[in-house]
Parts: C-alpha cells; structure tokens; sequence
DNA sequence: TATATTAATGTCATACTGACACTAATAATA
DNA sequence: TATTATTAGTGTCAGTATGACATTAATATA
C-alpha cells in the first residue's frame, strides 16, 4: 500500500484535461501501469499529500506523471463512494479545464504506461468511476465555451467559421445552425478578418479568421 | 485526537443551511463546544467516516448535532490549505442548500453549545475559513434564486410583492427596481393572486399572492 | 455551359433586461 | 372635508439574445 494511504483511507485528485486536436474535442488518459485496472485508461491522478492543497497537488500529479506544466484545473466534482475503490476508502475530488493541443507531455514510464488524447465521443472502458467523473468535467467544459477570454488559447490560430462551427459542434456534442451560429460568434466581437481565404477549399474559398 | 483522524489527516464537510427568516436570507451556525475555536461560531460539519459518502456524513453530522433530518445540500467546494486547520491535515467539502424556517432544530448539548441562524449580512467572527467557505456557498444561493420550483419551499406560504421583493433583496444583496422585478416574478408565471389584500397595510392595500 | 458543392448572408417572432415616472388608494393631519 | 404623505401598482422604450428558416455567390468538375 502506498505511503501517502493512512489507516485504509486516502484523498485523491483526478484531472479531465481537455482540447481541441483536428478540430474535435479530445481529453486526455494514460494506460495504468499497476493494479487495480493494470492496462486499462483512466484519468491522471493521484493521492493528495498532507503538504498540499488538492489544486497543488493537481499540478504536482500532472508534472510527475506525464510531464504537463502550467495549467491550473478547476474544481468539478467529489466522489466519494466508500466502493469506487476496492483497495481503501479513496475519495476524489475531480478538476478539470482546456488545454492547448500543443501541451508539451512526457510520459513518465515508471507510472504510466501510455498517454493518449482520445475524442470524448470514443471513450475506451474507463478504470474506477471515471466515466462518472468524465461526465461531470465534460459539462463543466461545454459551460465555458462561449467565454472567449477562456477559450483563446485552445482555439486554432487561424481558422474559418466552417472549421470553428465544427468545434464547436464538437465540445457541445449537438448540431448548431449556420447562420445563428455565425450571429453568435459576430456578437462576442472577438473575430478579426485575416483577409485571406483558404486556398484549400475545393469550392467557393472561405475567409479565414483569426482571434482578437 | 478524535477516533476518525488517522495519522494527523481528516476529510470533514461543513454545511451552509440558509434560510428565509423575518423575509431576510440566514445562515444556520453552531456555537462550538470544544476547541480549537471553543465558543466561537461555525458551520455545521464533521469528519467524514470511511463508511459513508460526503453526503451521507452530512445528512449524519446535521441529525448528530442539531437534529436537522430531510435535507440535501449540495457540493459547494473544497477547502484544503494545509494549515487550514492547526491540529492535523484537514480537508473540508462544502455543501449547502436552503431550508425550511420551520425547520425542527434540536442541538444536542454534548456537542454543540448553541445553534442560531444568523442574517447573512450580519455575521459574527467565524471559526476556521468558514468565512471564505461561507463566501462561496452564498455565491452558490444566489444562483438557484430564480429557479422557482428549488425556491418555492422556503418562500412564505403568501406573500405580497413588496415581502417578496425584499426577501429577493436580501438573498441577492442588492436593490431591485420594483417594475422590473415584477415584470421578472411574473414572466415566471407562478404566482395565484388569492384576491385578498394585506389589511395590515397603512396606506393602499397590497394584494396578496401565493405560489403554483 | 450546366451541375454540384460549399460559403455567405437577413428576417421574423419571441423573450429578457435595464432604465425610467405617473396614478391609485388610503391614513393622518390641518 | 381638504390637503398631504405614504405605499401599491402599472407601461414603454431601447437594447440584446435566440430559434427557425431559404437564397445567392463562388468555384471546380463534368
């Protein structure tokens, strides 16, 4: 048993990283490496040490285990279920937030045996309650997805509105409306006109737009 | 050190019960019978047993010291600075949720010196970071304020629109134009004009409304 | 030059919000 | 009994947001 599990009881942190890979919303999971769920995908996680709070000890588990620096996930959820895990009383408590697709991650092969973005739409089987879990960070990220603030960094530099529509349909899992979806975007006035068009439209050219 | 604190760690919730009293929000607090803290006033919480869920070790900690039964807060957040509390690692959930006012409290004398609900805008000097858990449970109230079918048990039975008004008043914190907020309660379309009038009214008579 | 494909655009109905001023009813007072 | 003070009750305008919905513009290909 770990050091960090005292007397059959442990705090642990788990971590829905999200972001937007080929234009499809994608979260982040690692292979198990040890029992219980040896192979199977999961969240990143880890036992909360006394020294840290459950956001420092987020950060730490992300750094130690594939190598991700600089993002600071917010609260989600708690789950605490004396059953999520047969080994000792573990209850976790859930964060979650975007990430750019170009997040540098080293796979720490002492602890994980892979780490692999997978389109939330085609989730493998999940250890412990991590469906559950997903479930929960999953709606927290559709809630921010027209703060624009927010979003920036995970959007494409560039791109056109069929492409961020597709995005779009992507993170809230539903089919938008072309032209109500354009107003919309227009009425967050965080678009600049590049003035160029993409080239590789096979059709009619599309504007190419970029982040204020 | 307490039965459940194992090597100098704990997970406890404290709960935030508010409540409309006198047409004004309170929040219930506990007068605490042992230190650290002796005296002063807190939330209602506990250490949380391995064998119960966060939620399941609310419903216990509420009925245990002030013998408050059929309620069920929900997550508020999580508080885990390690030097939160001085005597060992303790990590707090936060629920909360809106009562009754009739709601039948009896403070069991072995652990708890006092109970009372306190106005929102009045509060006394607080145990631990229960000001900072307090700050974000009362963010979470005001959210679910409009959501008349959450609302509706802990409305008076009747009311006019000057009491309801400032009833929302004092759970918002802020001052509402009386047009508006009319035109608000209204377009909500759940109040029954019981078509009598406040006689207790010094000057025109109000009308005096009660919920679908 | 006809056809197929994708890009781009506008309107109507509905609803919510903030700002804002007058009339109605009644009790107290002159 | 007339005046005054107080509280209840009401409507409009401008702005913003949303869902539903069809046509024209540009271009490559047949």
């Amino acid at each position: 048993m770990q050091e960090n599990v005292r007397n059959n009881q442990a705090i642990s942190i788990d971590v829905s990283i999200y972001s937007i890979i080929n234009n499809r919303l994608h979260i982040l999971l690692i292979q198990r490496a040890k029992e219980p769920y040896k192979n199977m995908w999961s969240l990143i996680g880890g036992i909360v040490l006394n020294s840290e709070t459950c956001e420092e000890s987020v950060k730490r588990e992300l750094e130690e285990k594939v190598g991700i620096t600089n993002i600071s996930p917010k609260l989600s959820g708690v789950f605490s279920d004396p059953k999520r895990d047969s080994r000792y009383r573990n209850i976790s408590i859930s964060y979650c937030c975007m990430a750019n697709s170009n997040l540098s991650i080293n796979c720490n092969p002492e602890k994980v045996l892979d780490v692999k973005w997978f389109p939330v739409a085609e989730l493998p089987e999940l250890a412990f309650d991590h469906d559950k879990i997903i479930e929960k960070s999953y709606a927290d990220i559709k809630e921010s997805v027209y703060d624009i603030e927010y979003m920036k960094p995970y959007l494409p530099e560039t791109f056109t509105f069929s492409t961020l529509q597709m995005i779009y349909e992507s993170i809230l899992g539903v089919e938008l409306d072309k032209r109500n979806f354009r107003r919309k975007i227009n009425s967050l006035k965080c678009l600049i006109d590049t003035g160029k068009k993409n080239e590789q439209d096979t059709h009619k050219k599309s504007n190419i737009y970029k982040l204020k």
